[in-house]
DNA sequence: GAGTTTGAAACT
DNA sequence: CAGTTTCAAACTC
């Protein structure tokens, strides 16, 4: 099965598509294939490139190294579950050995107890078929395990209904379940009979599927490989959920969800079963803090996530951006610490980033999707919410935003990873009400109203402060007592990327995508949404308070919060884009919609534009998204900045399609060259070109368009200086007034200047009566008319003088 | 500000 | 791929 369509692969960049390579260095080599009837078939499992595995932490922070080493693997050979730490670990993991339609899997979930170390030990061993499950019955409880963390029976798993409840996962002993979506009724192939976790202290998640062990926490069913579960953490405990659905590569129609990212490696070198990755997308309510109710994932769920549901994901960490970047860093977000006071988490964030939104096909089920989770780092790691939501045959939004407003973002380094996971930060307050609410997400009527969404499935909206790339990188991780929450998944996921570094750095194609770009899925498959925001969407947005992340489903966000999402403009850094406003668009006929508008070209929503009938911005999601989609169909690089670098020994920047202008000699901004201040190349196909370096034409309008911008500058530079003299004036002036002291010219009354303009006569007169020339008169007036200016400040000094003597 | 010109985008 | 139409910005008056 593939979980990236060929479309997204095409389209996506192969970093960040490349999970395989961080799989590898990540997960230990399995050593014997999973048992499954599929697995002979084929070849080690191809991990999927889930940057944001759902992993669920309890363990407080460790050192670098710890970290490493504190990722553990679990094959799906084995079948028996470590979960370990010295502080509170979860591991849960369901292998099935599937039947087609038994699911039959190994669950375990073991929670060491604070302070009590079992580091190395198989906490829990559960036979393969610990926990079937039925299609019809997709639930699973994973129940605390013992104190000693030995018990074998210390994870429980339970069908019921399609939920998965794990419970006494955490010290506060808060259940978590996870609500399997109805559709996730097809028999999981899942390799993995067995789990093999090896964990440090305070290590947690790993989940591993198939052939190579996947860190994560992972759930596989024989219909659905699904899992999440989240606990609460304490301080600086790092929840991770991945969420996978594996099936069968026979099975059609799997769906894989991820919490973060990923391009399926290319479908050839997966293997059935293990790679399998129908994904069940849902919701995931975790109840991570003592006070809270326990929360509940469902995966697979159509519409996934509530307003409320969002909010107390909001509590939970989600973890929404993946960013490829030269240095390896997931960055999360996390929550906020318990006490503190939770925030709006309403507004969409997609649309206010223009975040790129992929809706791709799903590759046909046969190849095999691994789902691989990187290894966090101790210091990164702190509560986090790993929002992961695959839904099957819906299309899946993957948001990966690189946000870092301490204290309201962390970043999480995944060593092997060129991604960047940002944790958000948000209260953890989540009162029961809203638990209950995400509960029942499944119930439409529970989301709250809100604006029309992209997509009318499942919908996640989350705000969060946006920083610089560069600041997220800097973040550093701070204790949480909530515990990280489990990010709701939805048959519809809407995924946001957005590097930390700029476009270029990752890859080209990613380029070529603009916010709100939807790839649509094919029919029949799976759809899988990412949400793609250039980097440079986060300098352009440094100045904007929240950042909002949305899908489709049923957050209402406030529209007012709809910011302004900028691709970088032709040839111009990102900084330039932002130093100057942006300019309005005219539109009228586009909808803006369409590349004429160049809001809409430049991946921007519209924003105080003069545009009639304007479609894009956050009230016409889908509208926008189609758009977009259209836009690629006809030109993949559709939105990619048209100028960038020639080729070698050519400019440095030039136009990448050429212009075709035809009267304007390109020497107007009507040629696009010449717009862009470029000269035109070999590759332009104008007539009558006079855009070149030697153009004595092109000289001359330079020489012009600098001398007028010289006189701007002075202009705008006199202005300023004047403003400044006359603000400075009245500054001085003020308390004079208000002090009640008299200007000069408030000397200046009607008699005055009556008795100045006789003054003024008389001189006149005088010049008159002596046959002065006009000149010789009007020097004499100019004169009379000084003494008289004179007299009437001498008097007012004196005035004021007095007055502030006497007073 | 209205009208014209221009060339990219969209369409056929 | 070429020709035509549509569109909105650039430009002129």
């Amino acid at each position: 099965m593939d979980v990236v369509s060929p479309e997204l692969n095409s389209i996506l960049p192969d970093e960040i598509m490349d999970t395989e390579a961080m799989a590898m260095e990540e997960d230990p080599p399995a050593e014997t294939p999973a048992p499954s009837s599929h697995s002979a078939a084929e070849p080690a499992q191809v991990p999927m490139e889930t940057e944001v595995p759902e992993i669920v932490s309890l363990c407080p922070a460790t050192a670098p190294t710890q970290k490493t080493e504190a990722l553990t693997t679990l094959t799906a050979t084995d079948s028996t579950l470590c979960g370990i730490s010295a502080g509170t670990q979860l591991v849960v993991t369901s292998s099935s050995s599937a039947g087609p339609k038994m699911a039959t899997g190994t669950v375990a979930v073991t929670t060491a107890q604070p302070g009590s170390p079992v580091v190395g030990q198989s906490v829990a061993k559960i036979p393969a078929p610990f926990a079937p499950t039925s299609p019809a019955n997709h639930q699973l409880i994973i129940n605390k395990v013992a104190a000693d963390g030995k018990s074998p029976a210390a994870a429980v798993l339970k069908q019921e209904g399609q939920k998965l409840l794990v419970t006494g996962l955490s010290k506060t002993g808060q259940p978590i379940v996870l609500a399997l979506p109805n559709t996730w009724s097809k028999p999981a192939t899942s390799q993995g009979t067995g789990t093999d976790v090896k964990t440090q202290p305070t290590q947690f998640k790993v989940v591993s599927a198939g052939t190579k062990p996947v860190i994560g926490v992972q759930a596989v069913s024989s219909a659905n490989q699904l899992l999440g579960s989240s606990s609460p953490l304490q301080a600086q405990q790092l929840k991770t959920v991945q969420i996978t659905k594996k099936t069968p590569v026979s099975t059609a129609g799997p769906m894989i969800t991820k919490l973060i990212i990923t391009k399926a490696l290319n479908n050839k070198g997966l293997t059935s079963q293990a790679t399998v990755t129908p994904v069940v997308t849902g919701r995931v309510l975790t109840q991570t803090t003592p006070v809270t109710p326990p929360r509940t994932i469902t995966i697979g769920e159509t519409i996934s996530t509530t307003p409320q549901s969002l909010s107390s994901s909001s509590s939970s960490n989600s973890k929404v951006a993946i960013s490829p970047l030269k240095s390896p860093s997931k960055v999360t977000v996390a929550a906020q610490p318990p006490n503190s006071p939770q925030k709006p988490v309403a507004v969409p964030l997609n649309v206010a980033l223009g975040q790129q939104i992929l809706t791709v096909q799903q590759a046909a089920s046969t190849s095999p999707a691994k789902a691989g989770s990187s290894q966090s780092t101790a210091q990164t790691v702190k509560p986090v919410q790993t929002v992961a939501v695959g839904g099957v045959n819906t299309p899946q939004f993957k948001t990966i935003i690189p946000l870092a407003t301490p204290p309201n973002v962390q970043q999480i380094q995944v060593p092997g990873s060129r991604f960047h996971y940002v944790r958000l930060v948000t209260a953890t307050t989540g009162n029961t009400a809203q638990t209950a609410n995400a509960s029942t997400t499944t119930n439409p009527t529970t989301i709250q109203p809100a604006k029309p969404m992209m997509m009318n499935t499942a919908a996640v909206r989350m705000s969060v402060p946006i920083v610089p790339a560069q600041t997220v990188k800097q973040v550093v991780p701070k204790p949480m007592t909530s515990a990280a929450q489990v990010v709701s998944s939805s048959q519809t996921q809407q995924r946001l990327i957005m590097p930390a570094a700029p476009l270029p750095q990752i890859q080209p194609n990613l380029t070529n995508l603009p916010p709100g770009t939807v790839l649509a899925p094919a029919p029949g498959s799976g759809n899988m949404g990412y949400a793609v925001l250039p980097a440079q969407y986060v300098t352009q947005l440094q100045q904007s308070t929240f950042v909002t992340l949305a899908s489709s489903s049923g957050f209402s966000a406030p529209s007012s919060i709809q910011t302004q999402a900028r691709l970088p403009l032709n040839g111009l850094s990102p900084s330039e884009t932002t130093s100057r406003p942006r300019k309005p668009c005219n539109c009228t006929k586009s909808q803006c919609l369409k590349l004429y508008c160049d809001c809409f070209a430049n991946g921007e929503f519209c924003n105080n534009c003069n545009c009639v009938n304007c479609f894009n911005n956050l009230d016409h999601e889908s509208d926008r998204l189609k758009a977009i989609k259209a836009c690629l169909d006809r030109n993949p690089v559709a939105f990619k900045p048209k100028i960038g670098k020639g080729k070698e020994g050519e400019s440095e920047r030039r136009h990448s399609k050429g212009c075709n202008c035809k009267k304007s000699g390109c020497l107007k901004n009507y040629c696009e060259c010449y717009e862009a201040k470029i000269m035109c190349s070999s590759i332009c196909k104008c007539v009558g070109c006079k855009n070149f370096e030697e153009s004595p034409e092109r000289k001359t309008l330079m020489h012009l368009a600098d001398a007028a911008e010289v006189r701007v500058q002075q202009q705008t530079a006199a202005k300023t200086k004047l403003s400044s003299q006359i603000s400075d004036l009245l500054t001085r002036t003020t308390p004079a007034i208000s002090s009640g002291g008299k200007l000069p010219y408030t000397f200046v009354t009607k008699e005055v200047a009556e008795a100045t303009c006789d003054c003024l006569l008389e001189q006149a007169r005088k010049a008159e009566r002596y046959n002065q020339p006009q000149t010789v008169a009007e020097r004499l007036i100019l004169e009379e008319f000084g003494h008289c200016l004179r007299r009437i400040i001498s008097s007012a000094a004196k005035a004021k003088t007095d007055c502030s003597i006497n007073c």
